[in-house]
DNA sequence: TTGTAAGCGTTATCAT
DNA sequence: ATGATAACGCTTACAA
């Protein structure tokens, strides 16, 4: 069965291409009543343009593509529908583009920029650090949001913009908080820190708490998730393994909410309370959070304005208004019923 | 700044544009250093090539495409992590879809097999029912992937393929097994039913298991979420508003685990005790469900057997070895911690 | 092994 | 308001 083309209907309407390109696209020089006949045709033969083709000739597509690493990260969400909104409200389309774990989000925006000819991309999850040449190959503006980045850096500083929390701030606040609380012996489940990434930076700001606090790092007390499983397993095994290590913590800081629910699994299994033996805090305010028992402590990520923001940005960078920026929202640390003085 | 195009590439390494395009897709009848000449040229130009062009000329693409609604529904993971591997192992290209809420997923289907020149189709979640027709004008074979439907009707039939568990059923397994447990008083938890849905066959299932047992069903004890907000909150407040309304329950079914969470949630808040004072069961078996606390008493989908087996139908589809089958994969039910004999 | 040229199915340009 | 026709950037016969 031969596809069905843009010809083939002018032909059924003994019109041409054009018109049929026309009444398609909704262009306003067309005859109402033509235009009328071919939706018919086309309803009637169910012809679908071909979108490649379409891509291919097009140049004005306003179309902005969100690249996201982990999109079965709930965490995403919420942004993920605001962008949406946002994005129908100025007119344009979305192209929402899941990278897979082993690929490079840089490069797949490369290739989606010249597929799709996007005006914008997104960045949401992935790394923390890329090469700013390369981002500047990219022909339009590039956000990353949630993700903060080493602005220090000159070079990448205008290369692209950020939207996102300080990650090391707020993760030195969460630990300071527990510290306040009278806590001294405070464990960490972090992943490994091989690549420069959003948790080494909530781990740097636990090393700082500490630090500032005089309490000596205790590297008995810092446990590093086998990032290959899911994260709530991940969080479980890594929370057993530092019960059996016979290692002594009042509280232990998880950093992601993800992690702390599988946290929370492994003490009440070891018949450890919590808050009254062991506080535990996790960090993102995931909906998890306020809705497993006990209550999370954590920093809640104020992603409406963080997508608020990165919304107006990319239109503003698109139609030229401004140049990149690096914002950053503060945390708003959550008690829940995790956490207690002691 | 110009796109650099195959033409450019070409002209700076002296070469015809076919040479360049044999360097790109690997094809054997190229000179090995004229191969390495070319390749270089392009990394150091940062040359793309335009994956439009590339599929509208393309008729062999070798490529499958998952249509996900609700990709970051975390349910899907593992399945869409399975067909990821085997998609490699075959050779195939992956085209990933997210469909959006209010997106018809056959319509997009057909957007997409056009664009992409797929092979093979996959719907993960939406609806269970569609036009057998429109279906048809898919050119390439189509599976509906944990979505069961209603297989009696002969047109459909032959028009798709379906991997799932039977949700009435496995609905009013867990159902029976409540009443097994001496409760009588069973409230449910359930989406609106309005559009035919998986969650509608679940509902079924509870019907069927109190009418089974003799139970009439209580109009008060059946609860409807409010499908606008997330799915834990959505679980809360409806469970909140069931206690409220002061109906007499000894034991809620949820169609959903992450439904079920919130319940567990509001019924805390409300000093009531799980299991002690109320059974709380939920559906899917997702990862959340052995992680909260109590452990939730769920329906286990075999996710493992109905990826593997999609996967294996497809590409038996896709070589003609055979037609269109119902596979139909019994749940297991997980005795949790959350409900008890009374 | 390599180059030339003809499409792929659209949209945009330019006549009419 | 409509129709030819030339791109868009690539792959793939077919020639060389």
């Amino acid at each position: 069965m031969a596809e069905i083309t843009i010809r083939e209907i002018a032909k059924r309407c003994g019109v041409g291409v054009s018109t049929v390109s026309r009444a398609i696209n909704n262009h306003s020089d067309i005859n109402p009543e033509t235009k009328q006949r071919i939706m018919d045709v086309i309803k009637e033969t169910g012809y679908i343009p071909n979108n490649s083709a379409r891509n291919l000739k097009r140049t004005d597509a306003k179309c902005i593509g969100v690249l996201v690493k982990g999109i079965t990260n709930p965490f995403f969400t919420p942004i993920i529908e605001k962008i949406e909104q946002e994005t129908e409200k100025k007119g344009y389309a979305l192209v929402l583009r899941h990278v897979e774990a082993y690929e490079n989000e840089v490069n797949v925006a490369l290739e989606l920029e010249k597929e799709k000819r996007l005006r914008g991309i997104i960045f949401l999850g992935g790394s923390s650090k890329h090469d700013a040449d390369k981002l500047r190959q990219l022909n339009v503006p590039v956000i990353f949001a949630t993700i903060g980045s080493d602005i220090s850096d000159n070079l990448g500083r205008n290369a692209y913009s950020t939207v996102s929390v300080d990650d090391a701030v707020e993760s030195r606040k969460m630990v300071e908080y527990l510290i306040g609380l009278g806590h001294r012996k405070i464990a960490i489940l972090t992943e490994g820190n091989d690549q420069p990434s959003i948790v080494s930076l909530r781990y740097e700001g636990y090393c700082d708490a500490l630090n500032k606090h005089g309490i000596k790092l205790d590297e008995k007390l810092v446990k590093y998730v086998d990032r290959r499983i899911y994260a709530m397993q991940n969080g479980y095994e890594t929370t057993k393994a530092l019960i059996e290590s016979g290692a002594k913590f009042t509280a232990l800081f998880c950093v992601s909410d993800v992690l702390a629910v599988g946290a929370l699994r492994a003490l009440a299994d070891a018949g450890i309370r919590v808050p009254e033996d062991v506080s535990v805090a996790g960090f993102d305010g995931q909906e998890i959070a306020q809705f497993c028992v006990p209550r999370l402590t954590t920093i809640r990520q104020p992603l409406a304005d963080i997508s608020e923001e990165t919304m107006r940005l990319i239109f503003d960078l698109i139609e030229e208004k401004r140049g990149h920026k690096h914002l950053i929202f503060p945390g708003e640390l959550v008690e829940g019923e995790s956490t207690r003085k002691i």
